[in-house]
Parts: structure tokens; C-alpha cells; sequence
DNA sequence: AACAATCTCCATCATGTGATGGAAACAATC
DNA sequence: GATTGTTTCCATCACATGATGGAGATTGTT
């Protein structure tokens, strides 16, 4: 669908694919406002009219940013989905939560770009609004909390909604909160997962089956 | 200790104030650097030269809307610890969802404040840092996690942090997330109440006792 | 070697932004 | 009513940024 995209991931050796991957862990550092097009230029060694050539404007830059991390992301549902046949709920709820910190670890500006998109109130929002609609189905659907990708109930959504930020948001602030907790990055790691399996996998082992059951009225 | 502040907030249609108020819904909206100067003096309906006579350059001002949330938020946290006297733990956690969701959801530019001090890479990040520290502190003894300020182990830490987070990222992302969920406004709160008492009570009350113990080794 | 196509850079523009100086309006005191 | 201190606005500056045009370099093809 994405044929300028497809082209730079071919070679990641082309200027196309190394302005992408430039631009997108400063996106993922700075924000968009905060990332000029010179800052994106001077790490990869090149004049800012040469990504302009490549890229077109800023925002289309950006938008090839988050177009990639969504594929990768979707990627790793698509793991998590295939780990967790045949295995209970908390199981996996485990599963989905060590795949996806080991690759927001791996990859921390992602996290940063997805909650970056939370507030930015320019156009493209919609893009990443279907997006994580896209998510928020995909896990439902994988942990077993819905039938088909149509019918999520308001609960489920909104529950799954607080799993995603929970980790987003360790990984996204792990600068700010590792020196407040004062442990080592790989210790870090380790407590983060620890921490959302203790406050995730009770919640939803012990009142799964009464939530789904009063799932569609709203208090 | 912020005696500008203090006079700011003596007289609320004061020129200090007024402006006060008009940038912290700004820079609420739209962060630090998608906020202009004559953005808000427009808003104010003054110039721009009166905005900067007032408060000095656009930091400072800044940091006076960081200064004034964090004060409403240790309001909060006393109110917090005055409702959970003699409650169980189950029963505090929800006192506090209750009383901060309240407080969010009647201020909702404080949880973006919040959440874009985690990102901002500017100098201020140590002042931020100081608040966030206190924060935990203060919650974790409220809630009877900790002895005192002092004692707080680093999963209770890490526990604390994220239920904060899950709280603010509601708030937040309410522009975002509410029309996912196709819910009306009304009920979008008690959703959100209804689903961080879900995912975050079971967690403490079932495993208080043990998280407590086994609370210096991590892993 | 000649040519065409692609790529890269230098110079430059238009615009928006933070910030300031100084003039004018206002308020208070005598 | 004059004087002094405070507040507000107009005009302007310096600078960073997004973006472009065109010249030069590079590569590939015949």
C-alpha cells in the first residue's frame, strides 16, 4: 500500500530509508514541533534540501514515520497472537506483555511516537486514531476477551486501552522514572514487566468471566 | 514560597492571573512549543509586550502553570489522605480514583500538563522531577503502603507510578479515546472510574500481603 | 566519450516567533 | 491640577525554521 515506504525499507542503505531512520528517533525524542528538518538533515549528513527531495515536506516525513512503527507494531500482535493459542487468559496476558515490552525496550521511540500522537491536535490524527482503534480489536481478539474484531464491548475496549498506556507509559518515561526508582536499565526492564503482570493478570484472571457477561451495560 | 504566585492567585482578575489562567489551558492544549506567546495574550486580548512585562520570558511563565497544578495537586493528595482514615486498602484505592478522576476531569489540562513534562527534555525536568518523587511519596503513605516518605520500596514505587499513570492517561486522552469508545461525555467518566477500579483494586487487595513482604527483591 | 537521469548542495526567501524599547494611557498621591 | 509610578500598546528587531530554485556532482546507459 505504501509503495515510497516499501522502497526505503529494500535498501536500508538509501538515503530515503536512513532520513527515515533519523527522523524517527529524533521524532520519537523531541516530538514533531521540537525536531526541525535541519536537526533530522545534520544526523544523517546531509543538506536539508536533500531530505525535502526525498521526503517532500515535514509532515509527509512524519507520516512515513508512524506508518513504519504501525507495521512493526502489528507485527508483534501478530507474534503475541500466535503464542497464545491454547493457553488461559493470564498466560496470556503474560505472553502479550513481555513481547511487547521486549520490543518497546528494543525500540523505545516508538512508545514515545504512539503517546507523542495523543496530543498533537493537527490533521493526521485521524490516521493514528484508526490505527489504535486497530489495536485495541487485534488485542481483544487475541486474548480471547471478544469473538471477532466487531464485537468488543465498551468494557473491554476501555480495559484494554488502560493495559496499552500502562505500558506505553514505562517505556515512554523510563528517562524520567528509572533515576526515581534509582535501579539499573536491565533491573529496570525486569521491574516494569513484574509491575504490570502484578497490577494487569489479577484483574482480568479473577473478574473475567463476570465482565464479559455484564459487558454491555454501562453502570 | 512563590510569591508572584501568591499575588497571582489574590486577585483572580488580576492581569497576572488572568494570563496565568489563559496559558495554563494553552499550554494544556497544545504543549510548550505549539503554544505561542501571542497565542495566549490573544486569548487574554491584550499584546504580547504586556504578557512578557508580566511574567518575564515564556519559560518562566511556564513553569508558573506547572507551579500553580502542582499546588492543586497536593490539595488533592491532603484530601485524599483525610478520606482514608480508617479504610481498608480496597477502599482507599478507590477513594483516590475517585477524588483525582473528580479533580481531573473538572481541570483536564493538568493531566496533559503532567504527561508533556514527561517528554520535554528542557532544563525544567529537574523541577518536574522534584514533584513527581513527592507525589509517590505521599500516595504510597496514604495508601498505607509505607511506613513513612522515606521507606517506599521500589515495586511499591513502580506500582504507584502506574496507576497515576493509568489515571492520567484517561484524562488525557479523553479527546482521543472517547469517541472510540462512542460514549457520551457522562459516561465516559464513569467508565473510566468503573475500569481503573477494575484493573487496579484486585491487584493491591489480593496481593498486599505477600507484595509487601517479598518487597526488597526484585525479579 | 556523450548524454540523460538522478541525486546533492549552496544560496535564498517568506514567515512566525520570542523578545524589547519607547511612547502613550492610566492611577495614585500630594 | 501637577507629578510620579505603573500598566498597556505599537513598532520593530534578531533569529530559527520550512521550503524552494538552480547549479553542480554523480551515476548509469549507449
Amino acid at each position: 500500500m505504501a509503495s515510497p515506504l516499501e522502497k526505503a525499507l529494500q535498501d536500508p542503505g538509501s538515503m530515503k530509508a536512513r532520513i527515515l531512520t533519523s527522523a524517527r528517533r529524533l521524532f520519537g525524542d523531541n516530538g514533531f514541533s521540537d525536531t526541525t528538518t535541519r536537526m533530522i538533515a545534520g544526523d544523517v549528513g546531509i543538506d536539508v534540501s536533500t531530505l525535502h527531495y526525498h521526503w517532500g515536506e515535514k509532515q509527509d516525513l512524519y507520516e512515513g514515520v508512524i506508518g513504519a512503527v504501525h507495521e512493526e507494531i502489528m507485527e508483534r500482535f501478530q507474534e503475541v497472537e500466535r503464542r497464545c493459542r491454547k493457553a488461559d487468559l493470564g498466560r496470556r496476558l503474560e505472553i502479550a506483555i513481555d513481547v511487547m515490552c521486549d520490543y518497546l525496550f528494543a525500540n523505545p521511540e516508538v512508545a514515545n511516537l504512539i503517546l507523542f500522537g495523543y496530543f498533537r491536535k493537527a490533521d493526521h490524527t485521524a490516521v493514528l486514531d484508526v490505527n489504535i482503534t486497530t489495536y485495541i480489536a487485534n488485542i481483544a481478539v487475541a486474548m480471547g476477551l471478544a469473538a471477532d474484531q466487531e464485537a468488543v464491548s465498551v468494557q473491554t475496549k476501555a480495559r484494554i486501552l488502560a493495559v496499552w498506556h500502562s505500558v506505553l507509559n514505562f517505556i515512554s518515561g523510563q528517562a524520567f522514572f528509572r533515576p526515581m526508582l534509582d535501579v539499573a536499565p536491565e533491573t529496570y526492564a525486569a521491574v516494569v514487566k513484574e509491575t504490570l503482570k502484578f497490577i494487569l493478570v489479577p484483574a482480568f484472571t479473577i473478574d473475567t468471566a463476570e465482565a464479559l457477561k455484564t459487558g454491555s451495560n454501562n453502570h
